[in-house]
DNA sequence: CTGAAAAGTTGATGTAGATTAATTTTAAGA
DNA sequence: TCTTAAAATTAATCTACATCAACTTTTCAG
């Protein structure tokens, strides 16, 4: 039922991620340069943390295989999920202004990691001019994605954040070569209701109305999205046909 | 009025904001070789656009004077502000990984910018270490304030919020050495409604309250700070007295 | 496999802040 | 300066989602 499309256990020069990381850009010296700056650790198992908040930050880390968690807490120790990483995604840029961390990070679920020491990587970079882009574009990124998801809980609805978050999961999942209409992600309803500023009350009202429109059903960890276009309206990804056709800014 | 306790108009070597800018960290000829690369350019009028959606990314921006709104529009047309940048602040960080802007940015006042074309910051940086690293670290910077904004949102009431959003202004001004307790802000209600996911009305009632409570005054785009203790509380940034003290954590 | 604890579900009720609307104040161009 | 549109204020009402509560299902340690 789990569906490893590919195995990205390999070398960077192998390795089927290479576009969507540091890699991107590298020729093939450079290539084996980054490759053995990285330290490809064991697995981590689910609850396993990846650091925490203090821990002193010496590494970036790239997810080949599993899932990672980021998240605070609020000044009443509640959790506070900043996004869920994935195969491709990189964690751990938000702490390089600073000597230690300032979230934590944990796998949800069996995941592999390749750790790139900072200090490493930032001296190699200062040779490989398209290596230091790549890291200030994945950065700017970072940056991006999190102001989307401010835009994502400011504007939306809830039915359209719950929609939006399984479109968005079920792209990561497309982009990277994986099957994106069944996959499991092995994320609570809980932090998904967290992450999205819910109640998981509210999260299972919906997912049990999308469940009944037969748009996607998500039962023990396992989404298959069978509705892949209605998935999308709801996530208000498409126009959906309206008088008033807003003119496309941003 | 207007209180500019300083003026940073001078060569990034006599510049005040040297510290928080990409000069901090820089021996003194790496700073002449920054500075020459800048592009002072004359001061801005309320309304004009510093950069618009779509314009090609070439420069990063850092403020010597004013004050500069960061937006973007929803699918319905409606601006969602991301951010108020003020004197030292840096903005266009987010647009580095790509060709273009994805963000608009205005003067909400007369305001005066530096210019630094991104390719020649880059070939620089790559020469001098601690500049490429103050890149990455305002970059971190970034993230984390935006992360935080998402915290402010999804978990502060909105009395906490407007205090936050009062608070920080302040902080900000006080350490640039402006005076912190009377400033000008030439931010509407309406903007910063927008910015705290609340409406005018609510805004509007809020700052009532703290006015008949003697803790801040903002008439006429000028803020008065009374009591600054009880701003401080007001914005939960200061445990008050409580039964169950929070174990410092993040 | 078993059973206790955690997670998820479903329905009834509550509320912070939105919406609507009417009025006053402010600002900016002529 | 005057004029008028934009912005801000204040009060009454509404609503999306939270909260509370009771129950079912899943998980996982032993």
């Amino acid at each position: 039922m789990t569906n490893i499309a590919v195995q990205y256990n390999s070398s960077c020069p192998n390795c089927g991620l290479q576009k969507i990381c540091f890699a991107n850009g590298l020729g093939d010296s450079d290539l084996k340069r980054i490759d053995e700056l990285v330290d490809r650790k064991p697995s981590l198992s689910k609850g396993d943390m990846l650091f925490s908040s203090g821990d002193s930050f010496d590494s970036l880390f790239s997810i080949r295989a599993g899932a990672i968690k980021v998240y605070s807490f609020d000044e009443n120790n509640l959790e506070v999920i900043h996004g869920f990483y994935l195969p491709g995604d990189i964690v751990g840029m938000e702490a390089l202004a600073f000597q230690n961390h300032h979230f934590n990070a944990v796998a949800l679920d069996v995941t592999s990691v390749c750790e790139i020491p900072f200090q490493q990587l930032t001296e190699l970079a200062m040779q490989v001019p398209s290596l230091n882009l790549q890291i200030f574009s994945l950065m700017s990124q970072e940056i991006v994605s999190s102001r989307l998801h401010s835009t994502l809980l400011t504007q939306k609805t809830a039915e359209q954040r719950v929609a939006y978050f399984i479109f968005t999961m079920s792209n990561k999942y497309k982009s990277r070569g994986y099957l994106h209409t069944r996959f499991r992600l092995n994320v609570l309803h809980r932090d998904v209701a967290n992450y999205l500023n819910l109640t998981p009350e509210t999260v299972s009202r919906i997912l049990a109305k999308f469940n009944k429109e037969h748009i996607v059903s998500w039962k023990r960890k396992e989404i298959h999205i069978m509705d892949e276009e209605q998935l999308k309206v709801f996530a208000g990804e498409q126009n959906p046909p309206s008088e008033k056709a807003p003119s496309e800014k941003d």
